[in-house]
RNA sequence: GGGCGGGUGGUGAAAUGGUAGACACGCCAGCCUUAGGAGCUGGUGCCGCAAGGCAUGGAGGUUCGAGUCCUCUCCCGCCCACCA
């Protein structure tokens, strides 16, 4: 027999393979279609062992559900707008759109390599034209519906490079390039009111089907607070505008605390903060005058930006009222026929609304058009997409404007509306509006005349399962949700929420058990991986791991990859033991039968045979659903060395093996599959059927426990009447001589597995 | 400070309230050998010669029976943070 060359394997594979075997159609006769959705890489350069974790390890449930029947989309692209291409471009003079698409074209082949059932024919980038003019679309439709708004938002500010940067580009509050200091800064933004959506979004999660964990996150997130805003009157000063009702708001979660307000603290943004100095606040229940302070602790644009400050009650209010020599009032708790006359109850949200612009090159031009006359003006439809124009300088402008704005070629232009001059908007849209639809554009990938159509849609429609990075919980995975409904309440998609069920992943640490970076030097480079042990065995070991659907995290570990290979290789000398049918009488029992159950039932070995088969095909079916895989791997570590243990084994049964093997290691099950004459190829086989009854053992063992402590087990057959076992119990030696002189005072059974006795 | 996850052998981990540690790594012993970091067999939670006892971060509780349920507590990781 050859030996187990997996290059050569693997490389046969997936050049038979090719681009187009799991190009899926948009229906399958007598096939239900199941979305299978992962979220899409970044074009970074290439792939590293997270990529891995996140794409080859959801391949397998991609591949057992097309072995069960359904018609299964598991597509692939690249969201590949963002700030890393820029800045290739401004350190080493790259021009950010080859360097992202000589990134996706290495990454493609390295996707090949990991042997991904992906549907090629269905692959998007949204840095291509032909996506972000449907991206500038969208973002239109939601404009015209008045979801779309300006508001001075800060940003972050570098006065020595005079550019805005992104969170990820300061560090410890200082710039990541020439390390000054950053400051914040009010620009004009363009905004998206997600918080109109807020308790549409809230609501609708309870008919998500996922952790709760992702549940509470999205709760807290979203932040809602039942509360009360109170007015305090304040007292009339010379600086502030003269005239009745000017007073201060004031938001509290308690309003029953109302008299112990001591002091007013404004955020240092509120408009009365410069008088603050001189103001009295007049507390409405009693009527009492309390002083005016400006608090770095209040923020802003939560609640109204100023706070009623209870020393008695609040931590931070008492920790200010201290430094500040604020009297601590030790209160009695208002009424409630006396706060509720004061108070407004209101309901305010942690979340904010969602900004877009983004002072960067490498995006979605947002498809606006300033003109003096006319203000914003969409761009016509007809001009679709606003194309982002070639440039050569990407060093920011000097006022805070994305590079763009030096193409002025390309920025002026005319107004649709009066046809005077006007000027493009040179801001791009964040890279998470993007992504906040791509899902929608898999089912209809190439169409040049809408989004996607209908009817596709309708075939694929919600996604049926969503596997991506925790990290993803609260952003993304709200940014999509919210876009969906938009669309929904503007009639483009039929569905309320885009996904049935969503999972978060875990995370693959460096063999230091510290997160993986090249700092560190504790990366893995797959692409090594691979050559030395197969792509087969990096799957599988990446499976192994840990629960996937658990979002822990797991060392790499040479040893563990060293103990799948091996396996691997066990499963390739297993053909040697294939036996052509007719099926060959039993052999005889081995010695960890005999301990089990051979001599009590009284069954052949055929039949324990037959029941680890069963088991096993139940087992690794119902892991690979619930994304358990390293249960289910550990199946098939076990039926494997039973086929092992056999003198000669039945060749329908290692077809069985084979099948169920074929989602974990593509490129082995088909060669095996192939180099013993089984038909066709193993991933158009069925999943094989298990028989529930043969799943069961004939006889089981019961244990014997005396007091609440185990004191000794026998086999008996399976369905032992109670009666049967507390006999065959009480007679054991073990527990006889615990019972002996003891009255039973108590005795359970559980059936098949145990009986207790409670003596006196 | 808030929220959310976790704490089980030397390690990654298994375990519908019913024999804790499946499977795998590592380690130990032996066999084989073309002397390789290969393969095979057996062993491997802790204490103990044994009988037996003790073990799922710690302390209580419920139960015939708790890793699993309840209360308190300690520690670790992640996310968000002067969020009223």
């Amino acid at each position: 027999m050859k030996s187990y060359n997996h290059s050569a394997v693997e490389k046969k594979w997936q050049k038979k393979w090719g681009k187009s075997a799991y190009k899926t159609q948009d229906k399958k006769k007598g096939a239900e279609n199941f979305y299978f959705l992962t979220e899409f890489p970044y074009p970074s350069g290439n792939l590293h062992v997270g990529h891995w974790y996140a794409f080859a390890v959801p391949d397998i449930l991609a591949r057992y559900l097309r072995m069960t029947g359904k018609n299964v989309l598991y597509p692939i692209g690249f969201d590949a707008f963002g700030l890393p291409a820029e800045n290739a471009a401004l350190q080493h003079g790259l021009n950010p759109h080859t360097w992202t698409y000589e990134n996706i074209a290495y990454m493609r082949k390295q996707f090949i390599s990991m042997g991904a059932s992906f549907d090629w024919s269905r692959e998007i980038t949204t840095c291509d034209p032909a996506y972000y003019k449907w991206t500038q679309w969208l973002f239109l439709k939601l404009y015209e519906r008045g979801l779309v708004y300006r508001k001075k938002t800060e940003v972050n500010w570098c006065p020595k490079d005079k550019t805005v940067l992104a969170n990820e580009q300061v560090k410890d509050e200082k710039c990541e390039r020439c390390g000054t200091s950053v400051e914040k800064r009010k620009m004009e933004q363009w905004n998206i009111k997600i918080t109109e959506y807020a308790e549409r979004l809230l609501s609708d999660l309870d008919v998500l089907d996922c952790p709760e964990e992702i549940k509470i996150a999205q709760r807290n997130w979203i932040g809602k607070s039942e509360g009360a805003e109170i007015e305090f009157k304040i007292h009339p000063t010379p600086t502030l505008p003269k005239g009745k009702g000017v007073s201060v708001k004031v938001f509290t979660t308690r309003p029953d605390t109302l008299f112990g307000v001591s002091f007013i603290a404004l955020a240092p943004s509120h408009p009365f903060a410069k008088d603050a100095k001189n103001l009295r606040a007049i507390n409405p229940a009693n009527n009492e005058e309390v002083p005016v302070f400006v608090a770095d602790y209040v923020v802003e644009d939560y609640g109204t930006g100023a706070v009623m400050g209870v020393p008695a009650h609040d931590e931070r209010d008492r920790e200010f009222a201290l430094k500040n020599n604020i009297p601590v009032k030790n209160s009695e708790l208002a009424p409630k026929e006396v706060f509720e006359k004061f108070a407004q109850k209101t309901t305010t949200y942690k979340l904010h609304d969602w900004v877009v612009s983004r002072q960067r090159y490498w995006g979605t031009p947002i498809p606006l058009i300033h003109c003096e006359k006319c203000e914003y003006q969409p761009v016509p439809e007809k001009d679709l997409p606003v194309l982002l124009p070639p440039i050569k300088d990407y060093v920011p402008t000097g006022d805070g404007r994305s590079p763009l704005a030096k193409a002025r070629k390309w920025a002026e232009v005319k107004c649709p509306a009066c046809g005077g001059k006007a000027e493009r908007e040179t801001d791009t849209l964040d890279t998470f509006v993007d992504s906040s639809w791509y899902f929608l554009r898999y089912t209809d990938p190439k169409n040049k005349k809408e989004f996607a159509s209908r009817k596709k849609m309708g075939a694929w429609l919600p996604v049926d399962f969503y596997s991506g990075g925790a990290e993803h919980t609260t952003m993304h995975l709200l940014y999509s949700r919210f876009w969906h409904k938009a669309l929904f309440d503007l009639g483009l998609v039929s569905d309320k929420e885009p996904y049935v069920r969503r999972m978060n992943r875990g995370l693959i640490l460096g063999s230091d058990g510290q997160k993986m970076s090249k700092s560190r030097g504790n990366v893995i480079d797959p692409d090594e991986e691979v050559k030395q042990v197969g792509a087969d065995t990096v799957r599988i070991y990446l499976a192994f791991i840990g629960p996937y659907n658990e979002t822990g995290s797991y060392p790499w570990d040479k040893g563990g990859i060293a103990g799948i290979r091996r396996f691997l290789e066990r499963v390739w000398r297993l053909q040697d033991k294939i036996h052509p049918p007719p099926r060959k009488p039993s052999a005889p029992p081995s010695k960890g039968e005999l301990r089990n159950s051979s001599l009590e039932g009284g069954v052949s070995r055929r039949e324990t045979e037959d029941v680890l088969l069963h088991q096993t095909i139940k087992k690794v079916g119902e892991d690979i659903i619930a994304m358990k895989f390293n249960t289910a791997i550990s199946a098939l570590m076990v039926l494997s060395k039973a086929f092992e243990s056999e003198k000669a084994g039945a060749r329908e049964d290692f077809a069985i093996f084979l099948q169920l093997l074929a989602p974990f290691a593509p490129h082995i099950a088909e060669e095996l599959w192939h180099e013993n004459n089984f038909k066709g190829s193993v991933h158009k086989a069925p999943w094989p059927t298990y028989d529930e009854a043969k799943t069961r053992e004939a006889s089981v063992t019961i244990v014997i426990q005396v007091n609440g402590k185990i004191r000794g087990s026998f086999f008996a057959p399976r369905g032992v009447t109670e009666a049967d076992a507390f006999a065959r119990a009480e007679a054991l030696p073990e527990a006889a001589a615990r019972l002996s002189g003891k009255q039973i005072k108590k005795r359970f059974f559980v059936k098949d597995r145990l009986v207790s006795f409670v003596t006196t």
